[in-house]
DNA sequence: GCAGTCGGCTAACATCGTTAGCCAGGGTGG
DNA sequence: CCACCCTGGCTAACGATGTTAGCCGACTGC
């Protein structure tokens, strides 16, 4: 969790987005509005403007920051699993079949941890040209790896993981359901599927 | 695509529900305002309270429909694909390794159909209270009996369409992305899986 | 015939994102 | 040293949102 933010240099802009960050994590989506920021830091509304052109662009400030931790966090698995750092980019070799379950685990954690980020992080189409360059890939890159750069398996397992996620975070599952069986039971079988297809 | 709708009797509630479906599917979910959705049939947005105590039961009303097509279309599919129906309830055999695939394209289908209205039916806490009696359960069940009555499971194949879905709704796929690719090993990855555990 | 409910209406409130326009302060060029 | 202009505040306002209060006409049941 060191920097994390590259497009807002000034310090009022840094100030504006850990304000929204507080709110959206504190209050809920909901209480993350122009006012209320602008509230927050001892200023009014319009003079947000001054540093963001409109409120989607805080939002994308967010979201970088929230994928930048989710990176970080997904990496952190990586090197703890699979030592095998240092190796040349597109390296893919051994999986090992409980990285992909790892993975799931810190994905599930970070989102839990932080919902109202995770659902603002990806309930939209994603503003890439507002992302830091790169960003993006660096999310997904561990679990691709993982996958032996299958991007088919890459991107079932992504969407398993979401999906389970945020029917979590939405309260859709039966009250009491065991979930972790059915993360258990998700990873066995991608873990269990061989990569030819 | 019978009936599909209990709780709004009066003809003036149907037709305040059918107006917010056809701004929802026509021009999205912000066009979905009690103000449009009055002007649409030709009365004011005050007015729509003596029918609705509030939007989100005019919201609840049109999830009540989609689940309802929703469940429909899923039985359709295990009608087709294991015509052994009129079994005993709960009656668990053969589960057809093709069900789970075949109910995940239908799945797909459906959200793809009516991407604002799958959104909204799947987007937030599912208000049970407002929902028809059994209709959860009866979405559910086609999937439930294709993986043999494991709720795990079940619940790993439905994180796993929704989170597809979910993620192709946004975008979040990059551009031109091989999905049904993704999806085939979904649901081969599934179907791989023994029903032990 | 009268009472009451049903279903319209207008006016209004608080909140939202956002814009226009004004102005104080500070740094810089002439 | 003074004029300028840019930065970053401000107030006032607009149009939109969901929602409430209160009024009133019509139709229905007794």
């Amino acid at each position: 969790m060191s920097d994390v933010s590259s497009p807002p240099i000034s310090a009022r802009a840094r100030e504006i987005v850990s304000a929204a960050r507080e709110l959206l994590e504190g209050e809920g989506p909901e209480a993350v509005s122009m006012r209320r920021i602008a509230e927050r830091i001892g200023i009014k509304a319009p003079s947000l403007y001054k540093h963001f052109p409109d409120k989607s662009a805080v939002e994308n400030a967010l979201i970088a920051q929230g994928m930048a931790e989710l990176a970080e966090a997904l990496e952190a698995v990586e090197a703890k699993v699979a030592p095998s750092a240092g190796l040349a980019p597109g390296a893919s070799v051994a999986p090992g079949e409980g990285a992909v379950a790892a993975l799931a685990g810190a994905y599930r954690a970070y989102a839990l941890a932080h919902p109202d980020l995770y659902r603002l992080m990806s309930g939209q189409p994603l503003d890439r040209a507002a992302m830091p360059a790169g960003l993006e890939d660096r999310a997904a890159g561990p679990l691709v790896r993982a996958v032996g750069g299958d991007a088919d398996a890459a991107r079932a397992v992504w969407g398993f993981a979401h999906g389970m996620v945020v029917l979590e975070l939405a309260g859709r599952f039966p009250p009491g359901a065991d979930l972790s069986g059915a993360w258990a039971k998700g990873c066995g079988a991608f873990a269990a599927e061989p990569s030819s297809g």
